[in-house]
DNA sequence: GGTAGTAGGTACTTTTAGGTGACTATGGAT
DNA sequence: ATCCATAGTCACCTAAAAGTACCTACTACC
């Protein structure tokens, strides 16, 4: 087996958590990829178009959400504080590289889905045979 | 804006659920990327050992894993039948695949931790300062 | 003075993820 | 007979993530 080919560091935690545990928690979660996603598309979106292009998100949960990935710097949030309300999200720097990590991920998904449902498939199948 | 460099596909979400966030039901979670990791270093390894390396894991929460883990066929499960029992986990292809997801996951939290930390430095003091 | 649009906030509930501790089967050693 | 090691399972519980429903402030418009 070839060490050289794969996975994060060379300790299996820096102290007691992981890096990779740590980045799916800024990045991470139901909701954070979509919004990116969706932020990035549009440049800079309002709030409430953001919410019109995620129809299944509650406005708790977006908010929620952007409020995280402004406090880690991956989103810009500017307030215009005109009547009635104007706020504009875009990506910083920070999440523009983060989108390099998700298009990695989606990329992955994208290659190994067939053979991913495949595989449970006859784990299923294995498991009912035979227990 | 550059539309070329950043996220994954071109549709905010695959018919309901993102890419990004199915393959995180993959190799997200709390445990998966340390096994995963674990193993890797390894080549091949058993369950005891498993546990050795992951102080922090529960047994439940072991199994529980590389079940998932090996129903997705990113492990491989090798039960010599033997008592007492001799059960060997290793990565399959796919895992190793799943590797080069986990590195780049790796490699962008390392670059960006302390600008993340700052940033949330930053947040916090201009939420306590003014509200 | 009632309604609508904007960008949220709050309280409560449900769902999912993760954790705890005791238990099983097997055979060999003491 | 009892204990040990291995690789688990089972029932139960807590904590975190996510969802639901309703509330706020401000102004314009009718």
């Amino acid at each position: 087996m070839d060490k050289n080919l794969v996975i994060p560091g060379s300790e299996p935690c820096d102290d007691d958590a992981c890096a990779v545990r740590d980045a799916l928690l800024i990045i991470g979660g139901k909701w954070k990829s979509i919004i990116m996603h969706t932020v990035h598309n549009q440049g800079t979106i309002r709030f409430n178009q953001l919410k019109k292009s995620l129809p299944d998100i509650s406005q708790k949960m977006l908010t929620q959400q952007l409020r995280e990935l402004e406090r880690d710097g991956l989103i810009k949030r500017v307030d215009h504080e005109e009547m009635p309300p104007r706020v504009e999200y875009s990506l910083t720097d920070l999440g523009i590289s983060a989108g390099s990590v998700y298009k990695t991920i989606n990329i992955w998904q994208k290659e190994y889905l067939k053979t991913i449902n495949n595989n449970r498939k006859n784990y299923d199948e294995s498991k009912t045979d035979q227990g």
